[in-house]
DNA sequence: ACTCATACAGAGGTTACCTCACTATGTGGT
DNA sequence: ACCACATAGTGAGGTAACCTCTGTATGAGT
């Protein structure tokens, strides 16, 4: 009687393991970005720079050029004062460049430069060839699970 | 024959999805704590303070006064120093005391006020009764299947 | 023209970690 | 008994990844 009833006490402790993985999740993202001189934020802010469909579709967009510091902010979840920061420390590791918009003077456009696109796409190439992803050692149908799951939770 | 297929760019999108939920999760145990003036890694703390089995149920522990520093800091997954900060700061508030042990003149005991024991109850009567749990929308299923997929990953 | 909203950045703060160096203490070897 | 070495906690100082509040251009609506 004292064993197999659901005890109140699994609600800690998935947030404890939802807590430990994230952290897991983190290091390691750390550990495979330090060789390229990149945090896991500012890899998330590329790789999100690069993907043109980043979560508002729109059809303002007339490539992958066109994200705007707001939009940057928007899509990473993030206050448009914390992407400013990003911006900085890409630009200042010159992966990115600040461009004006043509059509509106108060905003500017995050592009990526040369060595932003060499960068990532080495990067890219890396965790693909060494299948070093994180979730890689989950098998298909938990990964499903996994996403089905998360995404049912308020983000 | 466009949609169907597994696109390789699920990984990344699992990556921010998980991003995405473990900032919710902490969002609302900052606001589920902020009346109490706790932040969530304040809790954390002590709620791996009370209870006894955090990850080294060990013979040697003769109730759940016996936590030292440092096992405090292994159940926490963090480093000691980080633990002697989240303790000073309990301390502050009158929720934890420090006491010498008396068999290792080095160590120190961390056990909570009856204050800490008071909020600590408070706390979790108020979350149990408000159903407030952050992962109370998932179902049955779904939590257990959460619990085995994150314990796959590496913390 | 005037008001109001919007885009960005400066200033400064917070949380949750970390390492390195130091002191006090325990422990084992000779 | 003495020395080397490990271990427990902490002071000092740093970092990543956020935040708000404020200020300044700039655009948009009446």
């Amino acid at each position: 009687m004292l064993g197999p009833m659901a005890s109140p006490d699994d609600a800690p402790e998935l947030g404890e393991l939802f807590h430990a993985t994230f952290r897991g999740l983190r290091r390691t993202w750390s550990e495979q970005l330090a060789p390229w001189g990149l945090t896991p934020h500012q890899w998330r802010a590329l790789l999100t720079l690069m993907r043109p469909g980043g979560g508002a579709p729109a059809a303002d967009c007339t490539g992958s050029g066109d994200v705007r510091l707001k939009d940057l902010a928007q899509r990473l979840r993030i206050a448009p004062r914390s992407a400013t920061e990003v911006v900085d420390q890409l630009e200042a590791k010159g992966l990115v460049r600040r461009e004006p918009d043509p059509g509106d003077r108060r905003a500017t456009h995050i592009v990526a430069t040369a060595s932003g696109d060499q960068l990532f796409a080495n990067v890219q190439a890396e965790r693909r060839g060494k299948s070093s992803e994180y979730f890689a050692r989950l098998n298909e149908a938990d990964r499903t699970d996994l996403a089905r799951i998360l995404s049912q939770l308020p983000h």
